[in-house]
DNA sequence: TAGATTGTTAATCGATTAACAATC
DNA sequence: TAGATTGTTAATCGATTAACAATC
């Protein structure tokens, strides 16, 4: 496994370049360049060339990029065919709508678990999988080995369901719970649904 | 009305300076400092006077902030108390979700209307609202004139809606559709469940 | 008064853009 | 060969941090 220098900027705009490639091969396009994808996503060729050559050299002087290999390479850099394993924990109304749509097979991770305290719960099936409860935990996890857990839990409990679950050996957190979750050896990656709402607000609100 | 000069790299900080007022507020503290919240927020102290400084003078010399007041300055910056009205477009499992677990009367907006163009979901109740047809979209957007709209539509659908919503005069996006959006006369904020998860899997895969 | 802390200006750091030699 | 476009180095721009006078 190959280990990159890339600053967080460069890390969030790999998923706008890889959607891209795919729309550009659903289209039916071989080649594209660093000013074409530039055009499209409203951001100048140096971006993208920089961004690139952070990973290594995928293009061709004079010719561009062949866009399938490009796709693929962006894939690879973002660990997509690794599929990890990975758990559920909160199996609220969020955490069916979350286990159901995000497509988790093509995004790097395999879902093998999902966990709730709530008895009324325990059993029903949810993505293809029976909910367990949260006593089966540490168990589950000491056989299979989850490498991330997608936290949808209140934010009363979600610290220190992070702290159990990377006791346990969990190295990722996707973590949607209304709270920031401060946990050392594992990577936390929060949507806060409330904050992105919030500067729709403030751009309304200030023009 | 005032407006602000800022950066949107100092936007998507507002709200979680607010969380942590918030978070204080319930604490029971009635006073704090830049080098306090700095602290709790793993940043600088420098970085958040520089902040609020692109709103005004919120503290006291030698004597910092009051948690409250600064609390109620960072909700009027934002827009917090307008509550535009906007509407839901797309019914399914995730505009439920979205409809009935996002607080929008606390984050700037109220929400009244929600459309579908699948006959089955029509005149079902969601957040306590009557599911219309988008047939009616354009003479609600007449009577109420919605300020902003949550997109939660499939992608092949989603440019078109958008297009459509501005024209009937919604000047605010918050996209949960599996693409960007490009609409002129509005700001759309996006929400990519996916790109989080691959930043995610991008840093499983690279330690 | 002495200590603390703001708001702001200056210095530093990092990210973006421009330029260009290499070469397809 | 001439035109196009990469990968990379240099220049610019913007954001973060440090420093400090003002003052509570």
């Amino acid at each position: 496994m190959q280990k990159y220098e890339a600053s967080s900027s460069v890390v969030r705009r790999l998923p706008r370049y890889y959607r891209l490639l795919k729309e550009l091969e659903r289209e039916g396009q071989r080649r594209t360049s660093s000013r074409e994808l530039g055009e499209r996503l409203g951001m100048t060729s140096s971006q993208i060339r920089q961004d690139l050559s952070c990973f290594g050299c995928f293009g061709q002087q004079g010719r561009g990029y062949t866009v399938t290999e490009l796709r693929e390479h962006l894939e690879c850099i973002m660990g997509l065919p690794q599929k990890l394993p990975a758990i559920l924990v909160g199996a609220g109304s969020l955490g069916k709508v979350v286990s159901e749509n995000v497509r988790f097979e093509q995004r790097g991770f395999r879902l093998t678990g999902i966990f709730d305290i709530k008895p009324e719960l325990i059993g029903k099936e949810l993505a293809g999988l029976s909910i367990l409860p949260m006593e089966q935990l540490e168990t589950f996890c000491a056989e299979h080995q989850p490498a991330a857990a997608v936290l949808c839990l209140p934010k009363e409990s979600a610290q220190a369901a992070a702290e159990q679950l990377v006791s346990l050996g969990v190295r990722g957190l996707w973590n949607f719970s209304h709270c920031d979750i401060a946990v050392k050896g594992a990577k936390v990656v929060t949507v806060h649904l409330d904050d992105s709402l919030m500067t729709l607000s403030y751009h309304l609100h200030n023009q």
